[in-house]
Parts: structure tokens; C-alpha cells; sequence
DNA sequence: TCCTAATCCATACGTTGTACGATTATGTAC
DNA sequence: GTACATAATCGTACAACGTATGGATTAGGA
């Protein structure tokens, strides 16, 4: 068919639309605004004004887009290390801070990031650096430091993965726990009855951040616990 | 269109041949055997030898169906409680390995139990029975026993995601880290190159079954001593 | 007996990922 | 320069998907 109008064909040196990072900035920019489900193949090619095909030619497939994502949130990580000045503990909790908030960036990708072991790269490696320094002046020992540093790790990723499906900034499901609980017949669950209906409405003002606080500070007293113990 | 051979039309009282539950039954089944992918509507359909649009007669759409199979996995969870005859600490490791089997089961839905929120339900409200009972028994205050009760479950769904994600018994992160580790600059990240390539290729022997022992550890000694200090 | 509603089926539509081939420019070898 | 392999883009096309619509059949309640 005959050319009208659009170019066609290989662009001239420079005029090249599309580039890897382009594609993924472009598919970034989709995600973050309406959601995983509106990244096609085609919604893509439209907003960088190429024909869908023409992805294919630095992206094998729509997977190696998700998957380029994943990478792209892990590198956009920035995890400050506040130096040893500070306890270790503090400097373990900081980490872990940075690192929640990094995935807080793209709550669309989530679930993708969580789950694409693929996406594990160098970037992925060099950002557990700060948990194994902060680990390693609390006196552990190195078999000890990697398994600490693997359920801290797996915690943030479990209450991510949690605060990422749950859309507000206060929990949710907490008022939605307490209706449902105090509905249930009241053998079916009596500690749980007792305990989530004594809090009170007042009681369950939970957010996902003192959630969160309170998850570290389990966790570095029980590693300071194996510390001591060693 | 005449009727030919097939039976048409509304079948006598008892011999439906769909259901919910017979569609989530098989609807699991694929998933099973064969992933998530390959659970389409015109599959499911076939191995009950339906006509696809028979299914929306008992599920709305497919989303109903995946938040479906969430449900039938939590209904199939038993968290046997060992009563208050052991420590309150073990009482607690028992409920999580209880609950980590459960979600080992399927790990082919791993991802859609662990992020659907719909898919809470009276099943797994009181399914937190065991782990509130335990932490009752360590002396916690009420706000306690539900923020480590939420830390708890936080870790064992980001172990149970990293779990799922990789296929088999051994961690096969663990030898392509140490490869991945050895081969960084040594100056990026001096600490976990030192610690990493310290542990040695026996020190990596680590399996999931020892890593969620390890998790287990640290945080029921960090909840102790959230206990002691109250 | 008639009516209603339940169950199932056939057809069809819009959307998706992507295979295939044509078109045009670039960079290299002669 | 000229020929040629390679790279980037576009146009067309296809199979598979979820499901909307509507009709056929028949059990069960009035």
C-alpha cells in the first residue's frame, strides 16, 4: 500500500520514536493513572502515536513490559542510609521505611513487583546492602544476618502487598473487620470476639503507618533478642 | 433448533449438572494442574461439558470465579489448635505453619488469594481465631494482640508470595544470589558481598522450611518482648 | 393447566496479544 | 558509489478471550 501522509519504514538516525525506556516510561505513566488492566499492547502504542507492532521490535512480548516495570520500580529505590551514627536498629527500620515507600510509589504495580521473580537483577541485589549493614553491627552472625535480613524482607513484602490492595490511607478493612466480628455467632470465635470487640471503634483508628511501625519494632526486638543470644 | 440426542432445557430436580460449587470444583482443578492462565471461561465450560455461557448462570463473571477459588482455599485451611497445654509461643508457630500449609496447597492461586481482598470472608475472619487465643495467653494488651497478629500474617503472606513464586522445595534464589553477589563491584555493597560470600556454598543450604522456622522465631521473641515490657 | 423461572445452548461482538510480510532507512563492505 | 544485511516501522490478519443477547426446552408452582 501506498504511503500517505505517515511515515513509514525506518526512521531517519534520530528520529527514532521508540526506545525500551521509552516504551516503559509511556507504560509507567498508564499504570500509575488507570490501573494495571489498562496497559494494552495497543493503549501503549496509541500514547506513543506508533503502531502496536512496532513494540515488538525492542520488547519481545507484553510479559517483558510487566517485567521491565517491576525493574523500573526496584531501580527508582532509593534507600538512604543514615550511617552508623544512629543504633542499628534504627538504621534496620530506616531501610525498611525506605523500602515500603519505594513500593508505595506504584501501588498499581504491586502485585507485579511482588511477584516477578524475574524482575530479581543487580539492582534487587545491592538494595538489601543497608538491611545487611545495619544487621551485621548488631552483632549477628552471618548465617543469622541472612535469615533476619529474609523475614524482615518478606514482612515488608506481605504488608505491601496488603496496603497496596486496600485503596485509602486508613485501613479499610479494620471497621469492616469489626462489623463482621461482632456479627459472628459468639462460640464460633470467642478470643477473636473478646479481644477485636473490646477495642472499640475508637481502638481500631489503625493506619497502614502505625501498622507498620509496629511490625518493625516486633521484628528488631526479636533479632536484638538473637543478637543477645548468640 | 430441534433436540438431538442431548438433553435440553431444565433438568430434573437433582441432576444439574452445574453448581457453584461443581464449577469452583473443577475451576480448581485447572488451576492445579495446570496454572492460572489456563483457567478460561471455554476451558472450564469443557471439562464440564457445558456450554461456556451455562457458567453465568452460576457465577456472575470470571472475576466471581477466581474470588470464588480465594474462598475454597481459606475454607480448606484447618488451624488445628493445640490448646493451652504448650507454651503460648508455640501455640502461635503452630497456628502459622497451619496457616502457611494451607496457602502451600494451591500455589498456583497463592497470588489471587493473596491480594483479593473480596475474598475476606466469615471463613477467614475466623480463621485469626487460633492466633488471637495465643497471643491472649502471652499477656498482651487488646491493641497488641491485634497489631502482632497483623504483623504475623503480613510475614507469612510475603513468605507464602516469595514461596509461590519459585517452583521448587530449595530456595533457588539462594545460589543465583551468591552468584549474583560475587559478581558485584566489590565497593557497591561491601557488606553483603562480605556476608554473602562468607556463608559459602553449605551455608546456603537454606530451604523455605528453615526460613519460615527463622521468621517464626524472631518475631514470637520480638512479641515476647513487647509482653514482658507492658 | 397455565405460567414462571430455571437451565442450557447457539450465535455474535468487541478486544486482546501477536505472527507475518512489506516498506523504508541505516551502516558496512567492496 | 553500489550492493547488501540489518533495523525500525507499519498494515493486515488471526485465534482466543470474556460475555451480551436471545431463544429453546422443561421442571415446578399456581
Amino acid at each position: 500500500m501506498v504511503n500517505v501522509g505517515k511515515r513509514s519504514g525506518r526512521p531517519r538516525a534520530g528520529e527514532e520514536r521508540l526506545s525500551r525506556e521509552a516504551i516503559l516510561t509511556a507504560a509507567l505513566q498508564i499504570v500509575d493513572d488507570e490501573g494495571i488492566d489498562a496497559l494494552t499492547m495497543r493503549r501503549l502504542a496509541a500514547t506513543l502515536k506508533v503502531n502496536p507492532m512496532s513494540l515488538y521490535h525492542h520488547l519481545p512480548n507484553k510479559a517483558a513490559v510487566l517485567a521491565g516495570l517491576a525493574e523500573l520500580v526496584f531501580a527508582g529505590l532509593e534507600l538512604p542510609d543514615p550511617g552508623d551514627t544512629v543504633p542499628w536498629d534504627e538504621q534496620l527500620k530506616e531501610a525498611a521505611r525506605a523500602y515500603r515507600n519505594g513500593l508505595r510509589q506504584h501501588p498499581n504495580l504491586a502485585l507485579q513487583v511482588l511477584s516477578d521473580t524475574s524482575a530479581v537483577s543487580d539492582v534487587v541485589v545491592v538494595t538489601m546492602e543497608p538491611f545487611y549493614r545495619a544487621l551485621d553491627r548488631a552483632g549477628l552472625k552471618p548465617r543469622q544476618i541472612f535469615e533476619a535480613a529474609n523475614t524482615l524482607i518478606d514482612f515488608i513484602h506481605g504488608f505491601s502487598l496488603g496496603e497496596a490492595s486496600v485503596r485509602s490511607e486508613t485501613f479499610e478493612l479494620a471497621p469492616d473487620l469489626l462489623a463482621r466480628v461482632r456479627a459472628l455467632p459468639a462460640d464460633k470465635a470467642p478470643t477473636l470476639t473478646r479481644i477485636v470487640g473490646g477495642l472499640g471503634a475508637e481502638g481500631l483508628a489503625y493506619d497502614f503507618d502505625s501498622g507498620f511501625e509496629s511490625g518493625l519494632s516486633t521484628l528488631t526486638a526479636g533479632i536484638a533478642a538473637t543478637a543477645r543470644r548468640r
